[in-house]
RNA sequence: GUGGGCGUAGCUCAAUGGCGGAGCACUGGACUGUGGCUCCAGGGGUUGUGGGUUCGAGUCCCAUCGCCCACCCCA
């Protein structure tokens, strides 16, 4: 408690048992991922405070006053990735990835930083896990991205999950729907909530998922972006509505659900949980089918999704779970320390796992197997030195006996 | 950035303004070489930090830092 030096504010260390669970999503997502033709890309956590200022908007608030950005020795200014969409795209860019066949395909994981005031489900210090996938307009592209994001979800074991989808349309008709929501709730301003007074002027969209209950009422007549979307934009979303009726995936239109980043095109979608506190989406993403073109890559569509590791890690603490200690090596004397080196050594080249004794008596050693949950606890002692047999009990059965020492890896057959 | 709650042992928490404690965990012993149950013992603390009030502060006051929760926003 009084230690010289604490972990900067919302930022944490992850420890086992905790760790063992973050490389169980991460394994599951490198699983499913894989399976459907995803490869992993590892981009840097720095990079030019421009990239984000272009792709993510200069009005979010990330961008206004969530970044970690400081200048570097070369008098560069430098942020630390807030959001993991916009280096794959300069990555799918700077090395010219259209030139590869399409589609391209990736996911990442890694830490993303905000700097905002941390509470349940939020840090300063988050993991992301995400996936690209560039180059098809289709929406059964949309369709295979979000049942691979179901799929992941599944495999972990989390449940009682909603999917929210919406359409925002895009360049061509989102303008009009920002008019139309203007021009509604320009009259009623004096009643809205001063942050949607705020919104009105920097993200009139963001006034439809306000909280307050007087937004919530005056809003009830708004009008809707599905209302407002272009022919090619509504028959995407019907083309993806219908895969996903197809496909048995149960979802809600949520017409309210609108981006915090400008990029998104298209297709928006969130699965959100009851379970989280005031955070509820643990895994949000969508189309941004302009920002390839907007970074100066060839037109592109693209669409992609980012799950928040900390919310699915919170929805799942109970079930993290260390890996089995098949075995513990317990020793009296010197000679035989030795000796349950050279065992234990032997039999973790074969891939089997456990550990050894240090110090104390068997009493002490055997006391330390139980706590470890060891399967089996093996004696070496002088008696056993002589005879040439091990002493071995199981743990968990309760049973034991003895067998030759150069046999123990039979115990594990 | 705004608002509320909370900081005492590794953890969960007691202690009327008057000698800082318990349970769990950890280490060892009872049982010289056989875990879990039981019993015993031991190690552990500048009471988050810095000021102030007081004969005396874990307790009251101020500041600060941190944690938790919510808003903003978002994964």
């Amino acid at each position: 408690m009084s230690s010289r030096f604490a972990a900067l504010k919302g930022v944490e260390d992850i420890l086992p048992p905790d760790s063992y669970l973050r490389q169980f999503i991460e394994d599951k997502a490198r699983s499913v991922f894989g399976s459907y033709g995803f490869g992993e890309i590892k981009t840097p956590i720095i990079e030019h405070t421009d990239l984000f200022l272009r792709s993510i908007g200069e009005t979010s608030d990330i961008v206004s006053k969530e970044m970690y950005t400081f200048t570097d020795k070369g008098g560069r200014s430098i942020t630390l990735r807030p959001e993991g969409t916009a280096s794959v795209v300069r990555a799918y860019v700077e090395h010219s990835l259209a030139m590869r066949p399409s589609p391209q395909k990736f996911y990442y994981m890694g830490p993303m930083f905000r700097y905002e005031r941390p509470q349940k489900g939020r840090q300063r210090q988050f993991y992301q896990i995400g996936v690209e996938a560039f180059g098809v307009a289709e929406a059964r592209m949309d369709a295979e991205v979000i049942l691979m994001l179901m799929l992941h979800l599944d495999r972990i074991g989390l449940e009682d999950l909603s999917l929210e989808l919406n359409s925002i349309g895009c360049g061509e008709c989102r303008p009009a729907f920002k008019e139309a929501l203007r021009d509604f709730f320009a009259p009623k301003l004096p009643e809205l909530c001063p942050d949607c007074q705020r919104r009105f002027e920097t993200n009139p969209l963001r006034i439809l998922d306000c909280k307050v209950e007087r937004c919530i009422e005056i809003r009830k007549d708004a009008p809707l972006v599905t209302d407002y979307l272009c022919g090619n934009c509504r028959s995407h979303f019907d083309s993806l509505l219908k895969l996903l009726g197809v496909m048995g995936v149960k979802y809600t239109l949520n017409p309210h659900m609108v981006r915090g980043l400008d990029y998104y095109t298209r297709t928006t979608f969130e699965v959100t949980t009851e379970n989280l506190g005031a955070q509820k989406a643990v895994a949000a993403g969508g189309r941004y089918d302009g920002l390839v073109e907007e970074f100066g890559g060839p037109a592109t569509p693209a669409i992609g999704f980012a799950m928040g590791v900390e919310r699915l890690a919170a929805l799942l603490k109970d079930k993290a779970a260390p890996p089995i200690t098949d075995f513990f090596v317990a020793s009296l004397g010197e000679e035989a320390a030795t000796q349950a080196l050279k065992l234990a050594s032997g039999l973790r080249a074969e891939g089997i796992r456990g550990e050894l004794g240090y110090g104390g008596s068997l009493k002490s050693q055997l006391r330390k197997a139980g706590k470890l949950g060891a399967r089996f606890a093996i004696i070496i002692g002088e008696d056993e030195l002589k005879s040439g047999l091990l002493k071995w009990k199981d743990l968990k059965k309760g049973e034991s006996g003895e067998v030759p020492l150069a046999g123990a890896r039979k115990l594990f057959a």
